[in-house]
DNA sequence: ACACAATGAATGAATATTCATTCTTTAAGA
DNA sequence: TCTTAAAGAATGAATATTCATTCATTGTGT
């Protein structure tokens, strides 16, 4: 009957605000120039996003998704150490390829015009992490301690490490990412 | 209304404008709404700063003062354990008594709208911070890695506590903030 | 009286958003 | 199979607003 919204132009103007949101920030970033990144005319926008504000709850929304994704917590057949590589080896290989992507999700976890939906997505992100924290306490390999801080140094570290990398100061090597998980797993194990 | 320039108006619309900055970013700040906040007219920031960017500059290093009044790294005097203890409990009670003022300093570090010669004064943090770790390496007491590979996870666990605690998801008690310093330190040392 | 700080309205550029208009696709009717 | 009209996607110029910056004027201490 009529031509058709495209999956693949929203995600084409989703990629596009990414750049741009990583370049200058939300505030900085002006709607026709993610249009232009795009390649679709301003107006185009408004087809597929109610405003500006809408399109960096969606975009915060699609790349939680993709993160979701990428960073395995492995399972209870496991060891503790064994699943705790997993999620090191797998969130630090995330922010090496998708540093953008990371960076987006961590700058805008508590962002003022995220929509309180949306926040209730980023709160997913802690349960998620709680669970799997919480087994590996259960099961006597990690201090019995508040889960939050556990999370907190936990993600704290790997964030660190990423940070050293993303600017240069630390090579991505297997070697270098190994001693940064034995250093993590040794602050946080009995 | 002194027809002499007053240091006192100057730190108004500095602090004023780490307010404004905090809660919406430099893209997002405008002119007058810092003006508002510092409670002089719009053209007044213009009589002691070049430009919104020379502002966001001096708020840098002004802040960057700050934090080196607070963060303590200590002298050899001291064990190693007891100037990580000195450092790790300075940083963190500085985070808690100045939260945007370390947040704008850590957001900031990298931006690109900060002058080569204050992206030069980011690089002393870095310098201190090796300093105090290379003695703690040579002392035998930390891990013998790459200086910016226990920076990143140092200060990655600090901030880490810092968000959380931010974010009221764990309360500031001395017994929280002693129980991550021990796990920092079980990060690092050898 | 003088020097210069302080002011805030004025300026022009940039911004988010709207909307009248122009395509493009689809499928009903012949 | 061909024609055509409805539905709605796409456009980008137009609008209203906000912004950084300027400057003519006013205020104040020396």
């Amino acid at each position: 009957m009529s031509p058709v919204k495209s999956e693949e132009k929203r995600f084409r103007i989703l990629e596009a605000a990414l750049r741009v949101f990583s370049d200058k920030g939300y505030y900085g970033s002006s709607i026709p120039s993610i249009a232009k990144e795009a390649e679709v005319a301003t107006g185009t926008i408004y087809v597929y996003f109610k405003d500006k504000q809408a399109l960096a709850n969606e975009l915060y929304l699609y790349l939680r998704d993709i993160f979701r994704q990428h960073v395995k917590l492995g399972d209870d057949r496991m060891t503790p150490r064994e699943r705790f590589h997993t999620l090191w080896q797998s969130y630090i290989h995330f922010g090496l390829s998708h540093r953008m992507e990371l960076e987006f999700i961590e700058d805008h976890h508590h962002a003022p015009y995220l929509e309180k939906e949306t926040q209730k997505a980023a709160f997913e992100f802690l349960n998620d992490y709680s669970k799997f924290l919480e087994n590996l306490v259960k099961a006597g390999a990690v201090k019995n301690e508040s889960l939050f801080l556990l999370l907190g140094m936990m993600e704290g570290m790997a964030l660190g490490l990423l940070h050293i990398i993303w600017h240069e100061h630390l090579e991505p090597t297997e070697e270098n990412i190994a001693k940064a998980e034995q250093m993590a797993w040794e602050a946080i194990r009995i």
